[in-house]
DNA sequence: ATGGCTGGCGACGCCAGA
């Protein structure tokens, strides 16, 4: 019937698909989302787990790299016609943390971002440039035609509501006020923040630290985000995080993150 | 205030994560 159906789209950092595989086909199986952007591969192209993806029902691209990084795009019964991999800006940035693909006809842009640790220093300015970069080219996509989505691990807290304890990750670059001000400035081109959106006053975490059990004490960030352009948000429905993932043995630090939108 | 844990690499610890 029309207006019932909708797609389910999630973001999820799976900290090594290697060691995580048999979770990710787990939680695909239970879940069955349309659309998914998973981040720290920690795999060369070549070690990507394609053919186990195929065999569960999922079409993919990915842009991989040995130990560290690494995004892909999975869509449920169908293949991601790749646009874009990389993010534009600099070409000397070899890091695999951008892909981009029309799917189910949404754009869909996998990002994961730099997590800027230790700050200050290089690495929280570059950082800072990614966040530069990404806020030009997300300026492009927001006033599409289109339906567009950017979503992953942005490495943000977007504000102290957002993370079990402030002043324990004060000193995070996760938390710091340059990093929260160009994460409010992207939001500022007309992009929706979905689960914030759709519960403004609930404590919603997508990761939480493998010290102390904070995942079975629920003491954790959110710093996975889905981000809908206005087109697409008109048609959101439900967000939420599945927890579940993140209790199981062996899981990653995060959780999958996602929205459910009208079909379009 | 600190260190706690985990994956990848590669074969013992080290780097990076957040």
């Amino acid at each position: 019937m029309a207006g019932r159906k909708r797609l389910k789209l999630a973001t999820f950092n799976v900290n090594g698909i290697g060691a995580r595989l048999p979770h990710l086909l787990d939680w695909l199986q239970r879940e069955k989302p349309d659309i998914v952007a998973l981040q720290e591969l920690k795999a060369t192209d070549q070690a990507f787990p394609a053919l186990a993806l195929e065999e569960a029902g999922y079409g993919a691209i990915w842009h991989g790299q040995r130990s560290w990084n690494g995004v892909a795009l999975l869509a449920r019964g169908t293949v991601p016609v790749e646009s874009r991999r990389g993010l534009p800006g600099d070409p000397g940035d070899e890091q695999s943390r951008y892909l981009e693909a029309a799917i189910h006809g949404i754009v869909v842009a996998a990002v994961y971002l730099p997590n800027g640790n230790p700050q200050p220093g290089p690495k929280f300015d570059y950082k800072l440039r990614w966040m530069e970069r990404l806020a030009g080219h997300a300026a492009t996509l927001v006033s599409l035609p289109h339906p567009v989505v950017i979503m992953g691990d942005f490495n943000v807290i977007p504000t102290d509501e957002d993370v079990y304890d402030p002043k324990a990750w004060r000193k995070d670059a996760l938390i710091q006020p340059q990093v929260r001000e160009a994460y409010a400035r992207l939001l500022g081109q007309g992009w929706t923040d979905c689960l914030r959106h759709l519960h403004p006053e609930q404590r919603i975490y997508t990761f939480w630290d493998y010290f102390r059990q904070h995942a079975e004490r629920d003491r954790g960030l959110r710093i996975d985000h889905l981000l809908a352009n206005p087109v697409l948000s008109r048609r959101l429905k439900a967000a939420g995080v599945d927890r579940w993932v993140r209790l199981e043995e062996k899981a990653s630090d995060h959780a999958p993150a996602w929205i459910q939108v009208a079909a379009g």
